[in-house]
DNA sequence: GGTAGGATGGGCT
DNA sequence: GCCCATCCTACCC
């Protein structure tokens, strides 16, 4: 299946965090169809890591989009974001929730607890990814995202989930209806 | 059905 | 030293 190109991530946070819902998560022989996600933006957004300016952590963040910002959250478990808006702009999807549509064996082995990849420390968890991928380019490689025939769906708008700073701010999205949405 | 608390470590003030 | 973009288990209706 089709690769998404990097001018697919070179747009502003919430198109891209939109059409991101659909599109599948390829890792190995695994692989998730996107169906939540929350954008963090480069302006007016204190919730985004982001927001207090560049730090090794956060460079990523600020540089060529169609990359991945994979970061440690609560000592234990990784949280994958990928990088939007043009190179020197800040900007970043967060994936909180895929439907597993290969190596769903392989993916049950690797998690633990209730739900396969229904939140963001359970979907690296269950697609084997970790720290190693910080900065990994995402449009090519073993980690990337496809696109792949989809059927139709409706796109629901909520806050985003965990944050106190910036949290009224109606940035999360997920697909309307599908079991595999987080919460 | 629900909530409360603990695990656990890097990043930043 | 405090703060987390979380998850799981235990316990209580």
């Amino acid at each position: 299946m089709p690769i998404l190109p990097r001018e697919f991530y070179a747009r502003d946070t919430v198109t891209v965090a939109r059409e991101l819902l659909g599109k599948v998560l390829v890792h190995g022989a695994t692989a998730g169809r996107i169906v939540e996600v929350e954008a963090y933006l480069s302006e007016g957004d204190l919730a985004a890591h982001s927001a207090r300016g560049i730090t090794p952590r956060t460079k990523v963040i600020f540089g060529p989009p169609g990359h991945a910002y994979v970061y440690l959250i609560y000592g234990m478990y990784r949280c994958l974001n990928i990088v939007a808006e043009a190179e020197g702009r800040a900007g970043c999807v967060l994936l909180r929730a895929l439907e597993p549509v290969a190596g769903e064996d392989v993916i049950r082995q690797r998690r633990r607890g209730k739900g396969l990849t229904n939140g963001p420390g359970k979907l690296t968890l269950a697609l084997g990814i970790g720290s190693e991928h910080y900065g990994a380019d995402i449009t090519s490689g073993e980690l990337r995202v496809e696109d792949w025939p989809v059927e139709p769906f409706e796109i629901a708008v909520s806050p985003r989930i965990g944050i106190t700073l910036s949290k009224d701010l109606p940035l999360r999205f997920y697909i309307n209806g599908n079991p595999h949405v987080s919460g």
